[in-house]
DNA sequence: CTTCTCCATGGAAACGATTCCATCATGGTT
DNA sequence: AACCATGATGGAATCGTTTCCATGGAGAAG
């Protein structure tokens, strides 16, 4: 439990003052001789800048927060390994908060952040634009992953955030009611949607169901492009993220619609809830019913028929968001969107 | 993008010195009316106090550091939820860090939190007892959760490091090297091996294989422990962390020694390999082979047959080992052992 | 009335780095 | 030889907080 040397041992030990330790070891200028002599006694003292006088100075703390609904959640487990891959190679310090889906959780985690003065984010969103407005306003540097705030406006459809991703498909953008200017890092679930849609309509599939979970209003708009008008909402139906609800949600919907003969799951979690709760009511997949998973997750394979998925990038998305928000300063951060893609195995079959 | 106000400013809103100030809202003694003012003014500037100047007055980064091996592991994502959650209602941040198994990026990142300052530590430790001196020596608290470091010591038993955690059993403890004086947070895998065993005996098999991962020796030797003498080593492989070695061993074990009739996983990444690799080879669970894995991740049920596992609270775990790092330097950390479950569902049956 | 104690109080030091700025040496040019 | 430009150098300021310490005032005890 030695204390660690400090700059001004460092200095002394080389018999320089300290601002030529502190050039010599950020790449500032110094003559041969002082640099050589500094380096030595660092190595000599075993000295490790300590972060914590730096980030006092620049008013910063380095590294970046990390905002995810739930670690358990293998999608997010993916995410979170790629930003860690990006931040370790950086040499970049990760705080991670759990928000639990739950936007009060998520304001507290963003205030606990700021009181770090970490000024860099990725971020999952859970609460609406109204949440993040405080993080901009104290200049953090925003990235989202995977989604994006619903947008608290007045129409009620729950349309994304960000106005130029909407566009994407030749829609009529939704009235930017005050969109949150903040590059985003997102799967293409609309073409994702559209495929899986268009697959379970070749196999003869009329009557598609969409299971999704809080966040997932944008995959759920996308899935009411891809059918197409009319659009029947009682295929639509939201669980609140806990597995549980999730459940009950997949039940509810094989009971009140047993005409249904495809589902898609919005989240390897509501997937999850789908195949129990089929096999619960005695609903063979994909005899009965065919399913459609969001989230190539490992398990996926192991079900029985493995599932047929929309794979998205999950370790990709984490790793582009550090990039962007570690480069954010330097450039101005663009929105990316990575591609999706249908992976075919056995859960889905022609419609019975 | 405004500036925060500082206690400075807060001092001189509402009349007082910093020191007043700094005393009133760390909970020290002032007088009512001092009190009322520095907390009207604190309201009225929205001030929050910045932990850059805490931290570096008291030399100490709050919060606490985690290390995994991999977040796409079900059973750390549920680890880390609980240390998150218990950090949360704390109102203390985690710094997370994902080692890849693999000692020296641990080492690495044990070296960034030591940067940070960050004197508080769980990690799901990879590299052997000599990777951690150096945190040790730091004067950082360490608790371990989930396993030991293995003992690098002379006899290559791959013995645990903690001694009063080997005389469980009443075997007699490895000649301790040199343990390190580290609490830990661990499933009790004696009696979870030791059960699983039984059970699978019970069934009538006699051939009993363990695949295992990294970090599993001790469980590979709870195993040993289990079956008792005379031991099979050619029944215990392991792979070297990958999803991909996973699978090579879990084949490489099934064609090499096709008179095994169960198979104990050592982790749910082992548990997914060797039903992928019975499934490849055409042997069917329960029918040819029977299958115990540890972790009990939601898609176990999945699975069909439904996985027979020990289940070990992953998230308990977590909590608990935060709460004992929060609660160090109050009191003495002691070592925790947290009760095993043998879930039986349908992938044992009675030996061919 | 004096003296002693106790508490509230604010100024200033400390924490460990970065960075501004004044100083000094060096070498080249006129 | 005088002058200037350039670059290395170290002292000191700075960041925002906590905490030490000296001061002063009020109340109690003599």
């Amino acid at each position: 439990m030695e204390k660690r040397a400090t700059i001004k041992d460092v200095a002394e030990a080389a018999g320089v003052g300290v601002a030529t330790v502190s050039r010599v070891l950020s790449g500032g200028s110094a003559s041969a001789g002082a640099r050589e002599r500094v380096l030595a006694a660092a190595a000599q003292l075993d000295y490790r800048p300590s972060a914590l006088g730096r980030n006092l100075r620049q008013r910063r703390t380095g590294g970046m927060g990390l905002l995810v609904p739930d670690l358990t959640d293998t999608f997010y487990g993916q995410l979170a390994e790629g930003v860690l891959a990006c931040a370790r190679s950086a040499g970049e310090p990760v705080v991670l908060g759990s928000t639990g889906g739950d936007p009060e959780q998520e304001a507290d985690l963003i205030g606990m952040l700021l009181e770090q003065s970490v000024d860099r984010l990725i971020a999952v969103p859970s609460g609406d634009a109204e949440t993040w407005i405080p993080a901009i306003r104290a200049g953090m540097t925003v990235i989202f992953a995977d989604r994006l705030p619903s947008q608290a406006s007045a129409d009620g459809t729950g349309q994304s955030a960000v106005g130029d991703l909407m566009a994407l498909d030749g829609l009529p953008p939704a009235p930017p009611a005050r969109p949150l200017d903040v590059p985003a890092v997102v799967a293409d679930d609309r073409a994702g949607i559209r495929t899986a849609v268009r697959y379970l309509r070749g196999l003869g599939h009329k009557r598609i169901a969409f299971l999704g979970g809080p966040g997932h209003e944008g995959r759920a708009h996308a899935f009411r492009v891809a059918v197409g008008a009319p659009v029947d909402e009682e295929l639509i139906v939201f669980g609140t993220g806990s597995r549980d609800s999730a459940y009950a949600a997949a039940s509810g919907l094989y009971q009140s619609r047993p005409d249904l003969s495809a589902v898609v799951a919005g989240g390897n979690v509501l997937g999850e809830a789908a195949v129990l709760a089929a096999r619960e009511l005695d609903l063979r997949v994909p005899k009965d019913v065919s399913l459609v998973m969001y989230d190539d997750v490992p398990w996926a394979e192991l079900c029985s028929p493995p599932l047929t998925v929309i794979a998205q990038p999950g370790r990709d998305m984490g790793y582009r968001a550090a990039e962007l928000v570690l480069r954010a300063g330097t450039r101005r951060a663009r929105s990316v969107v990575l591609p999706t893609e249908l992976i075919i195995r056995g859960s889905c079959g022609p419609r019975r």
